[in-house]
DNA sequence: GTAGGGTTAG
């Protein structure tokens, strides 16, 4: 470094003075540390060169969009500028709009533009102002820099209009931004594309696909927007069908594009076609950027390939440089039961210091729960305000609840919650419930189900919790109330729902559901299955009927037709002898159907991997993965 | 002599 220095200033110092003006802007600009931009800076000041205005704009430039960029510099560079033209003050508007804590100095600045009688606002300086309103500042203050815009002709200008959409969109006011849009004199692509982030922004996939389906053209951002927003709201099935499209008619898919498709395919167990994606990242050569490789690892995780993972994770050259590949790897084995690895490797990411965030401790918080790793996981947790300046929110107590609780320690999950500096909410709270339900103490779920009525009258998964905690000890009355509760405000309990993919198609099974075309086939198997499960010795966990049954007979029939055992049965039917069999629930897995799949695996001989909401169960010779502990 | 858009994990 030093050596670097001393060359750097002797290179300068030799120059004729006639150079000396380029030779100190060129210089400038091939700064490639903080202590050599501060070295230009001195030269420039000695020279007297920092007075004008393009020396001064080069050093700016370095210091709020290098990778040594630094605000605090930059605004005391910015302060010692005897009369800044514009674009030194859309420089530093621009720099303070990207922070969401100093989006108000890009205001100030603003104002101090409109003071300066000599100089009038550009479209820059709005477009920059308003990337500040849209992103800490607010729709008030957005309003306020509206109204300038009018004022010097600028609010029908195409990137002012743009801006003025994303700051409603981004504020939370899409029918504003859709105003604008609509009564926009001037619309480009980037107009469409905004409005409809916009609308995806708002979970509104409806009005989103409206649009893009009137779109003059589409651009593989009008494409990723859409595809990314049906991800989000869940319609994966769609999603796929769209990228579909999107090869056959449209743009070539980018990495953006690709990394929603991956977690479309993560989310519906689509192997094949995520392992297509795979294929096809490679042989056209998209960018692996950290956030892909990170969907690519979740994608294999989630389907149940944790090796496949694990191998993406330590194959790709020159990445893992940011914390998007970790915290996958260390979801995926939190998710596998793997909680030793998900430790190491965290170990690992600690020594290369990679910076955890708040995503890491989650992952790894889970990985413990799932292990029983109590002290670990406590240990973990201190830490990270401790070690890392991490301050634990909600869904960190959450974890910590489930991980104390799931343990039995009901007292201990409790105190936590009590003790939290942010005030409870239904599912912390619903989290310690589940955690009655499974250590059967009635006594504090009555209490914690009152905390819940309190809180959160309508909310439905507590509700749910709460019902079959009290029809698993024969409570009926007050579960049956509880449902009725639960019916009575609007919402409805998301039934379970298991899936099963064949021949590329995916296949749904609901509670009882007599939709499929092979049911009657299905169902004579189920009943089938049963007998030799029972003559292997299993035993129905009749506890875990949720309705008011009276015969016993009845109480087995209704557990047979879960919805995990209509998939199984469908999947042992249409699948030959040896395949694994693959799951998605989007409930967890009860009880019963957990000890029954042990049986199938084991009478059956076949691999059974089922993936619940949480977490994965491999069944194999009669044994899970979870080690019955979920 | 420059400056505007999209992915975001549980």
């Amino acid at each position: 470094m030093r050596r670097c220095y001393s060359t750097f200033v002797t290179a300068t110092k030799f120059k004729s003075p006639l150079n000396s003006k380029h030779q100190l802007l060129a210089l400038t600009d091939s700064c490639k540390s903080m202590d050599q931009m501060k070295q230009a800076h001195a030269l420039l000041v000695t020279t007297g060169l920092i007075l004008h205005p393009i020396p001064a704009t080069r050093l700016l430039k370095l210091l709020t969009l290098s990778s040594f960029a630094s605000l605090p510099y930059a605004q005391l560079l910015f302060d010692q500028i005897p009369s800044p033209d514009l674009f030194i003050y859309n420089t530093m508007i621009k720099a303070h709009a990207s922070t969401t804590d100093s989006s108000c100095s890009s205001l100030l600045i603003f104002r101090s533009i409109l003071r300066d009688s000599s100089l009038v606002p550009n479209q820059y300086t709005f477009v920059f102002v308003l990337k500040a309103c849209s992103q800490g500042l607010g729709i008030r203050e957005g309003q306020q820099v509206r109204v300038y815009a009018m004022k010097v002709g600028l609010e029908s200008n195409v990137f002012v209009t743009n801006a003025l959409i994303q700051m409603y969109a981004n504020c939370g006011s899409v029918d504003d931004a859709r105003m604008v849009f609509d009564w926009s004199a001037q619309r480009d692509l980037f107009s469409w594309n905004l409005m409809i982030g916009g609308y995806v922004g708002s979970g509104d996939v409806i009005h989103a696909k409206e649009l893009f389906d009137a779109m003059p053209e589409r651009d593989v951002v009008s494409w990723s927007t859409m595809i990314a927003g049906l991800v989000q709201v869940g319609c994966l099935i769609e999603a796929l069908e769209l990228f579909r499209e999107m090869l056959q008619t449209g743009p070539k898919p980018n990495e953006f594009t690709l990394t929603s498709v991956l977690a479309a395919c993560a989310n519906l167990v689509a192997l094949d076609q995520g392992k297509w994606i795979h294929v096809y990242i490679d042989k056209v050569g998209i960018k692996m950027i950290e956030q892909l490789l990170a969907s690519l690892i979740d994608m294999y995780a989630k389907c149940g390939e944790i090796e496949l993972a694990s191998n993406v994770f330590h194959g790709e050259a020159g990445t893992r440089k940011t914390v998007w590949p970790w915290n996958a790897m260390i979801g995926g084995f939190a998710m596998h039961g793997l909680s030793h690895e998900a430790i190491d490797l965290f170990e690992q990411m600690k020594m290369k210091s990679i910076g955890p965030n708040k995503i890491t401790f989650v992952a790894l918080l889970n990985a413990c729960s799932h292990g029983k790793l109590v002290e670990e996981g406590k240990w973990y947790f201190k830490s990270m305000s401790s070690c890392h300046g991490i301050e634990p929110e909600i869904e960190h107590y959450g974890c910590m609840v489930d991980l104390l609780g799931r343990a039995g320690l009901l007292k201990e999950a409790e105190e936590i919650i009590l003790a939290m500096p942010m005030a409870p909410d239904a599912v912390i709270w619903g989290a310690l419930l589940g955690a009655c339900r499974i250590h059967r103490d009635t006594e504090m779920g009555d209490r914690i189900a009152k905390a819940i009525k309190e809180l959160d009258p309508y909310h439905v998964g507590c509700h749910v919790l709460l019902a079959n905690m009290y029809s698993s000890s024969g409570r009926w009355k007050e579960a049956k109330a509880v449902r009725e509760k639960i019916e009575s405000g609007g919402t409805k309990k998301t039934p379970g729902c298991s899936s099963i993919e064949l021949n590329g198609v995916f296949h749904q099974f609901l509670v009882g559901d007599r939709s499929h075309p092979q049911t009657k086939q299905i169902y004579l198997f189920l009943d089938e299955m049963t007998m030799k499960l029972k003559l292997a010795g299993y035993v129905p966990e009749l506890r875990e009927v949720l309705l008011d049954i009276d015969d016993e007979e009845d109480k087995e029939t209704a557990l047979s037709r879960h919805s995990e055992k209509l998939a199984i049965a469908f999947g042992l039917i249409n699948t030959e002898h040896g395949t694994p069999i693959r799951i998605v629930k989007n409930l967890r897995v009860c009880q019963d159907c957990h000890q029954a799949i042990k049986f199938i695996s084991k009478v059956y001989e076949r691999e059974i991997i089922v993936r619940d909401r949480i977490r994965f169960h491999h069944f194999r010779n009669g044994q899970c993965s979870c080690r019955d502990y979920w």
